[in-house]
DNA sequence: CCTCATGTTGAGGTAACCTCAGCATGTCGA
DNA sequence: TCGACATGCTGAGGTTACCTCAACATGAGG
């Protein structure tokens, strides 16, 4: 029964859907934690780095250097913030909106093959019982 | 509703397991990885590094350095295979199996404040679910 | 015994994090 | 209004947990 403890299902899950995950993003020329972050500006829209990080619960100087790789790519932009000087805003550019579109549809088809085997119930147990274990 | 994908979601649990995880392990002085290496072993005895990559589902490569790692800390030892002169068999040392019996209380204790939010229910249910993901 | 497959490992690389320290700028109390 | 401390970002450098590719030893089949 107890073959293994719930942490290590958990993780074995998670490998399955990194690799998953990778395939599906390579394609597209960006990694998960990009995608990660453009989701999170499509969420949100424009941020500073600091907030992104909070947003990601990454460090701040990690949020530096996704957004570097962003940058590099043309899929965000950094402007000034107006209303503090030390500060950078960090937006999607027309490129990284549609970028944005594109992660959002791979995503989809993703989940539908990874939690695909699940049945809806099932799938909206899941989504409920990790809400609340994110929170 | 649709906040976030599922595996966003699912994202967000594991990088909060997984400080979690990384807090628990680290007065033991092991790496989580190190760790599930450990596991496999306890749960399967001696092995090859080949066999044990293919548990752990990542590169043989990989497992040569996590055995390497462990043999440093005294936890596993290499033998030469009686059955194949290029192969060597990985097994735990007294400590291997001492520290293994320290994971898994530690484990048990990780898992009782990360997934200890969720009712003995739900926490079935989550088992039940992520069994049928990982095969 | 020659060829091909297999098991392990050295060398070298990558992604996604981290901390620490430095610089520029902001804020607030005296 | 000026010094002290806080805040925002980023350079430098480190770590973990992987990866591929190629070398080398050994095994197995024709």
């Amino acid at each position: 029964m107890e073959d293994s403890t719930l942490s290590e299902l958990f993780w074995s899950v998670a490998r399955r859907l990194r690799h998953l995950g990778k395939e599906t993003l390579e394609p597209l020329g960006i990694s998960p934690s990009q995608a990660r972050a453009i989701g999170e500006l499509t969420r949100h829209g424009s941020m500073r780095p600091g907030v992104l990080a909070e947003h990601l619960r990454i460090a701040a100087r990690s949020a530096t250097e996704v957004v570097d790789d962003l940058q590099e790519r043309g899929l965000v932009e950094r402007d000034h913030d107006p209303a503090d000087r030390r500060a950078t805003l960090v937006s999607l550019t027309r490129a990284g909106r549609e970028t944005a579109e594109r992660i959002k549809a791979t995503r989809q088809a993703e989940a539908e093959r990874f939690f695909g085997s699940l049945d809806p119930a099932d799938r909206t147990e899941l989504t409920r019982i990790l809400r609340t274990l994110r929170d």
